[in-house]
DNA sequence: GCCAACGTTGGC
DNA sequence: GCCAACGTTGGC
């Protein structure tokens, strides 16, 4: 059992809209980093844990708990040219991108970053260091264990 | 809207 | 393989 913190935009799929879709689940598509996409192909398993955190708005923070509710499947916006997430070099036979489900549990008091970064258990959680842009970053036990039992 | 930090691209 | 230029992320 891993543990993982996943971006999302509240603009795009909130966590009000990640548990309103059916069963709770959301396709995780349109990861275009190789890092975050190695993280969903070579380390996820079904069932582990997630931090559903919305990034790129008035109160970035972590808002939810989900898990991981799939094995990895290509991402079918690499193929669509309409899509943003287009991607000419990726093709049916040689997918370049990959998604996971992620099944939306429930929503949390907003814990912002701020609160984060106030935590010296959590100094090294790979979401507070410099520069970090990855979209997807595993989440430790102890971290995990203190933002779930004690933050939330 | 600004800008630091990082990732990707492509010429050489 | 180097690295400059460019594009993106994301907090503020």
């Amino acid at each position: 059992m891993r543990y993982w913190l996943m971006k999302s935009e509240p603009d795009e799929c909130s966590i009000d809209d990640a548990l309103g879709a059916p069963g709770g689940v959301t396709p995780w598509s349109g990861v275009r980093n190789y890092q975050a996409r190695n993280f969903m192909r070579d380390a996820m398993r079904v069932g582990d844990g997630v931090l559903f955190y919305h990034s790129s708005c008035a109160e970035p923070g972590i808002a939810g708990i989900a898990e991981i509710a799939s094995r990895p499947y290509p991402d079918a916006s690499q193929f669509e040219r309409s899509s943003p997430y287009y991607d000419p070099k990726a093709s049916k036979h040689c997918p370049r991108w990959v998604c996971v489900d992620v099944r939306a549990l429930r929503k949390t008091r907003l814990l912002r970053l701020a609160e984060l970064r106030a935590q010296k258990p959590l100094a090294r959680m790979w979401l507070l260091r410099r520069g970090n842009r990855l979209s997807i970053t595993p989440v430790s036990r102890s971290e995990w264990k203190h933002i779930t039992g004690k933050l939330i």
